[in-house]
DNA sequence: AGCGGCGTAAACATCA
DNA sequence: CTGATGTTTACGCCGC
């Protein structure tokens, strides 16, 4: 996500910049005009030019920006970010330039006739707007990247509103913009007929002009109580967040750069709250990202701070007492964590009466520990997936509607990242695998919970797809399926679960060693990499496990599953840890698998956290969500070494009697999880197959 | 502490 | 000889 909204703030910035000197380059034809026009014109008459032409430059700017990239959701609140700020910009430059006017006016009334007197301030009004309107889009502040954060989790139709709120107000800049050019343009008439028609200066046009900038300024003065109506609105509606110290139009921090620790903080708190008063108030703490997500106790909205010198048992020092004595009332009803009298702490729903004992709640029960650290942590990851999915859509959305609409065109060819690729890979036929199930299998996923639903088809990778006509899966399994394909989280089974599963997947029951190789790649994006590794392990379990059976074929040999053999490997006993078995009972099953998948997704997180080598996924909200939910009860049985964060094996074996009884339908079902135990000596390098990647592969087809 | 499952690494053999 | 395939051993981690 961070390297997506980089990107686009690149480009963006080098729009800008092309439109910043390609304004520039106006400018000076302008100048040249000007100067060609007759005599040397005068200092004021270049002044007011100036400015006139860098308001128009500043303007050229925002519409530059607003139409770099239109289908990036942070563009959209970056240009408005952007936009405002050169309004801001512009405005400034109309003040300036009216007082230079009026003071042009003055001096012409009472020494008329003699020329006007040099100033200097030529190259201010040249160059300071100028140089503030190249830095707004090349360097992000931490506040505009806060809002572009949490602008993130938009749903589309606050995007819509959004996008027709800034609509409207480019329309009326537009306006104006006409309008001040028309003024400009008598003004500059004007003044020139001063200067050649001789020394006596004509009231009733200026009175006529005057008035004419004083309703202009008016207007503007609308315009801007518009935008700021406008960024309240924003604000009321949770979109953005403005600090009670900023100016309403973000113009101050222009000149601020974001340096990674800013990234890393302001992403930490991005995800983790919805307010920016701790980032104005804790900036000094730069940190790392690998550090712990600290439980705040704070009353503000606040809920999660990020900060290495904190005290690490849970009892933050960050918060002020001042801000400890701001209005519960106040923040109560716009507590991230609290609503409706519940706990809203992913997974926890404690019911709390009132706002002070939440606030106990909340110091009491999410205290930094372990657990409320992994629990920030996916809750981290479901934003960055959300905010993926939502590209995502809005990408299937249009290319819907282009091919709905607009039959004949070709579907835009945009550079995509590899992970996108491959997502758009999926609708290839060759890769239907996961997108149509046969019909029992979806409507036993109905019946499970939400939780289970997901692992369900995460964990047993569906046969082969039934008929076109047969295709009902919803889109929600579809993406399950998708999330292993793409997102390289190990899959939380072992490697003989998934041999099995491959080659009962297949329409012979057996699979060739290559065959097998192929479909670990092709289902999951894990086994795209460090391809000896896995291949090695993959070539070892089929050795080591009698349950696979390798059988001479005429095209050589393949592998077979003895069924028999594969369920006598395991031991079936279920034992000890009581919350396991209540998870079982309630949850229909399935669960772990979704406890190891998390905390495979944690390990595959916690050296190069939130990479998008590692997430740069599409993947499923619910998933997440039920990823945060299995946490909840699966992490109180981890161990309390945090640095731990291997996942050990979730007791899938022990549950596989009971899942037996339960889905009696099923015989293939998960096994004990891949051991997600990341060693040091993992090689780096991305070892993509070579077998994934040439060929269209296609076991299925025989 | 020991056991068993598992993943990983590696050595080795066989074969095309 | 090389690479793919297959076998085996060793080792460490982890949960029980």
């Amino acid at each position: 996500m961070m390297q997506e909204s980089g990107t686009e703030t690149k480009s963006n910035g080098s729009a800008i910049q092309n439109g910043a000197s390609g304004g520039n380059h106006l400018l000076e034809c302008s100048l040249r005009e000007v100067r060609s026009n007759g005599e040397t014109p005068s200092v004021e008459i270049g002044a007011a030019d100036l400015a006139h032409l860098q308001q128009q430059q500043v303007l050229i700017l925002a519409v530059c920006y607003a139409r770099s990239s239109p289908n990036s959701a942070c563009y959209k609140l970056n240009f408005q970010i952007s936009f405002l700020q050169a309004l801001q910009v512009a405005r400034q430059l109309l003040l300036q330039q009216q007082q230079q006017q009026q003071q042009q006016q003055q001096q012409q009334q009472q020494v008329s006739g003699l020329k006007s007197p040099k100033r200097n301030d030529k190259q201010p009004a040249l160059q300071v707007p100028v140089s503030v309107a190249m830095m707004t889009p090349q360097v992000i502040t931490p506040q505009q990247m806060q809002q572009i954060l949490q602008q993130q989790v938009l749903t589309p139709q606050q995007l819509q509103v959004l996008l027709q709120q800034q609509q409207a107000l480019m329309l009326q800049q537009q306006q104006l913009q006409e309008f001040y050019k028309k003024q400009q343009e008598q003004l500059q008439l004007q003044l020139l007929q001063q200067q050649h028609a001789g020394k006596q200066p004509k009231e009733p046009q200026q009175q006529q002009v005057a008035t004419q900038q004083l309703a202009f300024q008016q207007q503007l003065l609308q315009m801007q109580q518009l935008q700021q109506q406008h960024l309240l609105s924003l604000q009321r509606q949770g979109l953005l967040t403005i600090q009670p110290g900023q100016p309403t139009l973000p113009l101050q921090p222009l000149a601020q750069g974001m340096i990674p620790a800013e990234l890393q903080q302001l992403w930490k708190e991005v995800t983790s709250s919805h307010t920016a008063e701790e980032a104005a108030s804790n900036n000094h703490s730069s940190l790392d990202l690998s550090t712990t997500c600290v439980s705040s106790s704070a009353p503000s909205k606040t809920s999660l701070i990020i900060n290495p010198h904190a005290s690490t048992n849970g009892q933050l020092s960050v918060h002020t007492p001042k801000r400890e004595s701001l209005s519960h009332e106040e923040h109560s009803h716009s507590h991230p964590l609290y609503g409706h009298g519940v706990c809203k702490w992913p997974g926890c729903e404690a019911v709390c009466e009132d706002f002070q004992s939440f606030l106990k709640h909340l110091n009491s029960e999410h205290a930094l520990d372990d657990r409320s650290t992994a629990q920030c942590r996916v809750q981290m990851q479901v934003v960055q997936q959300l905010e993926l999915q939502l590209a995502k859509d809005k990408e299937r959305l249009q290319a819907m509607m282009t091919h709905l609409h607009v039959k004949s065109t070709e579907p835009k060819a945009t550079p995509q990242p590899v992970s996108t690729e491959l997502c758009r890979n999926q609708t290839k036929p060759h890769n239907s695998l996961f997108s149509c199930f046969p019909p029992e299998r979806v409507m036993r996923s109905v019946v499970c919970s939400k939780v289970c639903r997901c692992l369900v088809l995460v964990g047993r990778l569906r046969t082969r797809p039934s008929s076109a006509a047969g295709c009902v899966s919803s889109p929600d399994i579809a993406q399950n399926q998708e999330f292993y394909k793409n997102a390289e989280v190990r899959p939380p089974f072992t490697y003989a679960s998934l041999i099995r599963q491959a080659i009962l997947e297949s329409p012979e029951k057996q699979l060739t060693l290559n065959e097998i190789y192929n479909w670990f790649t092709r289902m999951f994006a894990y086994f795209r990499r460090n391809a000896a590794t896995w291949k090695n392990a993959v070539r070892h379990n089929l050795s080591l496990h009698k349950c696979f059976v390798r059988v001479e074929n005429v095209k050589g040999a393949v592998w077979t599953v003895d069924e028999l053999e594969f369920q006598k490997r395991r031991p079936q006993k279920i034992s000890g840890n009581p919350s396991l078995i209540k998870n079982i009972q309630t949850s229909h099953t399935y669960c772990t698998p979704l406890n190891a998948a998390l905390q495979a997704s944690m390990a595959e997180n916690s050296i190069p956290l939130y990479t998008t080598a590692s997430m740069g996924n599409p993947t499923l909200g619910n998933l997440a969500s039920a990823m945060r939910e299995e946490l909840n009860g699966a992490m109180e049985h981890t161990n309390s070494n945090g640095s731990d964060s291997s996942p050990g094996r979730s007791p899938m074996q022990a549950m596989h009697p009971v899942h037996v009884k339960e889905e009696p339908l099923d015989p293939d079902e998960n096994e004990g999880p891949l051991s997600l135990v990341t060693t040091a000596n993992h090689s780096p390098d991305f070892d993509h197959d070579r077998d994934y990647e040439d060929e269209p592969v296609n076991e299925d087809i025989e």
